[in-house]
DNA sequence: GATTTGCCGTACACATCGTTACGGTTGCGA
DNA sequence: TCGCAACCGTAACGATGTGTACGGCAAATC
């Protein structure tokens, strides 16, 4: 199989696992439904991925990757503390509010075993935390006083706050980008009259 | 049946519910385990409570219950903003990452209907909304500027930020006592900066 | 004491899951 | 052109789920 038929089957895969773990939940979105409507057999579901599991660890995967190359072009222009944080905020709400986000926190939660919630936890840390301690830890001057690592938290917790619970819950659909605009300018408000 | 035994035995459905809940997960807390477990048929189970939705919101129910009582008891002893704050925080942070919320909220995250996911998120809201508005709306003058809604709205992002979800999905354990009064403190601090 | 009521334990019908297996087909490399 | 590997479609297997049914038993009611 030519590297693009198996690039774009690949995605046909992943397209096909997202929606049905949109639809019907972690349960619902079964090996054989997700070869379905994909169009290719299970077999090749399990000569590729292994088994249920290894899917989704495989959608991790990308979505961090994807995650990434999104938050480090944020960051790109900007090397300042605050203006590097008024570009990062939007695009990080948007990547953990997304709906392909939310459909694998919320597998991750119906998963008894904790196998993906750990995927997925280590996957979002080694995305975001990196990429946030480089910009703290350079700009000690302006948050005189605050541990960087304390100043990120802080950061996040009124970024993030409790909005991705309730996406998983199916309590909050996606904010518009004006909204999370809003949130991300409230957070950099709030962490300048802070630190 | 007598009701203390009648009161009996549905503490030992919902606690077999929930031990299995955490075991296994939402969907591996079957209807039949759950029997077996409190030492009942099937047949009362579903007398009872309907069907497996049923049987998880008389949980969802019971615990905005329990929870209700813990955090009007915190605030029962103070009146104003801040004292009244100091007592609810490391309660409420208990409340909401205990481990019964927490399978809840991993059931809610779990169920494809969205249906737990709303009984949920309006049983939390109908607990915890209305007794942080009577207080915030009492203390207009000590958040001078800041619309009620928005002040509350700043220090629950502040005092549980991601940590439900981290719960959640299996990557955060229960905080201690220390811990979560730490993070209270820290909400109080920073929201008295803010406003 | 007879009768009704509610619960237990088990079994059933029916569906679906994850996973494996297999014959038929397709398309690339020799 | 041939052979082989990969893929498709489908079936099969064992296990398990939900929801219902039914005979037997204990206790409460009359």
């Amino acid at each position: 199989m030519k590297d693009a038929d198996k690039a774009a089957r690949q995605q046909a895969i992943e397209t096909a696992a997202y929606a049905l773990l949109s639809e019907k939940g972690f349960a619902g979105c079964s090996m054989l439904s997700v070869a379905k409507r994909a169009r290719c057999s299970n077999e090749t579901l399990y000569n590729w991925y292994g088994d249920k599991l290894g899917l989704m660890r495989s959608l991790v995967a990308r979505n961090a990757q994807d995650a990434r190359q999104l938050l480090e072009k944020a960051l790109q222009a900007e090397a300042a503390l605050y203006p590097a944080l008024k570009q990062f905020g939007p695009v990080l709400l948007g990547v953990v509010l997304s709906d392909r986000a939310v459909a694998l926190n919320r597998a991750a939660a119906a998963d008894p075993t904790g196998a993906l919630g750990a995927a997925l936890a280590e996957a979002g840390r080694d995305t975001v935390q990196p990429l946030l301690r480089a910009l703290f830890d350079q700009a000690r001057a302006q948050i005189k006083g605050m541990d960087p690592g304390a100043a990120s938290d802080l950061y996040l917790s009124l970024l993030i706050g409790d909005l991705q619970i309730r996406r998983a819950i199916g309590r909050l659909p996606m904010p518009s980008e004006l909204e999370m605009q809003a949130r991300a300018d409230r957070a950099l408000w709030a962490l300048q009259k802070l630190v």
